[in-house]
DNA sequence: AGTTAAATCTGGTATAGACCAGATATACAA
DNA sequence: TTGTATATCTGGTCTATACCAGATTTAACT
């Protein structure tokens, strides 16, 4: 055990020189951000391996956060993750946009609903209070990176479904009277489900983040739950905990 | 070829009834937490299938955190994630057990060193202060679920290395005056580091969790910094964030 | 019983080739 | 110019086979 081998093993591992040499070319910018890597076959042209063992390469530096793929597109190098830090109750326009990096949100669809029996009992309120259903993409650098399911009670914020939904919530939420005042949050590192990851627009089954957020008003009461799931490359989460 | 693909999607997706297999095993309880499931070469056998197909449909499995692998000694069934919120300021040992499950903790070194100028500024003090260097990695049901690098402030918390440094520091804190009051948490899902996947005796380029806490006394000085890499399937974390 | 060496099992890595379906570009017709 | 059919390129999935090295078990030898 232990093999240190630092740069080339005994064995084969050619998979693994592949993924120095672009690890490489990314780090020394010769290929940028968003930048398409040359095609599968094409590389096993050119360093005279199989497409299976390029494509194990390239799978570890999707892993590794390094690059990205589109369906039947190419690969691509990814952008830098984009820093969150919820405490801040800064809205997902602002703190990428602070960061130097270009944010973008698309409604997907909305629908006003009636709370059933469970719906009412995650939302704490009363069966058949009118909730809000949004679904929305939102993407960096043109590069889609979170899927949201959110739930909102509608008596708490009357009248916003009348709202341009593509904009940003937290902005809006002082119109109605209302702030985040807490939230509870989880976090999870598991693979994308089906439906958000063919929202990315990526292949079902790879790694990502999943969050799940219950927002409170001052009251105590619960404005909204959301559901993310993001790119497991495009956000680093940052959080600090104070004394209790 | 095309096989008339019963139960699932449109074209081949052979390995999609093979993750549905094992997954309906696992909720059944066919299966369970530990359990060994058969070799590849067996699987690939029983179901006519190549192993590299096989093999898909256990990574897959493996990034939904229902299985996972040791080297070389076949696929087994993961426990279930431990919740871990680290406002609650409770031990490793603690939560773990508190949830059902057995924690257990190796140190696998210490070493006392001196501060040069860079680990002087992470930990804001001054150069020269001793400091404490731990490698720790902690176990759940007997599976190496996470690495910890924790630097701790010797100073702070003279005679610290005098202990047995593979029990809990939570605990240990109070008799050298200290406790945690406030903390600095950043998580980001990437693939683990060549060493700790080492440490975990996983394949290196598999997703994992890295956290990195910086641990604060109620005078705002830095007792110790950790860095932690989780297998990705082992864990969930909870934070409350509250009003400010 | 205790130690050691060899056979076997397992996942890790790799070659060679194939067909599919979605994405894209190109040529052609209206 | 605009729309459409088509050829091409790309990643997604799959078969068949092979050798390697670590982990485990078995057999042989003290």
């Amino acid at each position: 055990m232990t093999s240190n081998s630092p740069t080339t093993d005994r064995n084969g591992n050619h998979y693994r020189h592949l993924e120095q040499h672009f690890r490489y070319l990314i780090h020394q910018k010769a290929l940028q951000p968003g930048d398409k890597l040359p095609s599968e076959r094409e590389i096993g042209e050119q360093f005279r391996l199989t497409r299976i063992t390029v494509r194990q390469a390239l799978q570890t530096l999707e892993a590794q956060g390094l690059i990205y793929r589109q369906n039947r597109r190419g690969w691509f190098v990814s952008p830098p993750a984009v820093a969150y830090n919820p405490a801040q109750r800064k809205s997902f326009i602002e703190y990428v946009s602070k960061q130097g990096l270009f944010p973008h949100t698309e409604l997907i669809s909305q629908e006003i609903i009636s709370a059933d029996q469970q719906l009412a009992a995650q939302m704490q309120t009363q069966k058949g209070t009118p909730l809000l259903k949004l679904h929305r993409r939102r993407s960096i650098e043109g590069r889609p990176v979170l899927i949201e399911h959110m739930i909102l009670n509608v008596d708490l914020l009357s009248g916003i479904e009348k709202e341009d939904l593509s904009q940003s919530l937290t902005r809006m939420l002082p119109k109605f009277g209302q702030t985040y005042h807490a939230m509870d949050l989880t976090f999870k590192s598991t693979a994308l489900p089906n439906s958000a990851a063919a929202d990315l627009g990526i292949a079902t089954g790879l790694p990502g983040l999943q969050i799940e957020r219950i927002n409170y008003n001052e009251a105590g009461e619960i404005l909204e739950i959301d559901y993310e799931y993001w790119r497991h490359d495009a956000v680093i989460i940052q959080v600090g905990i104070h004394g209790q």
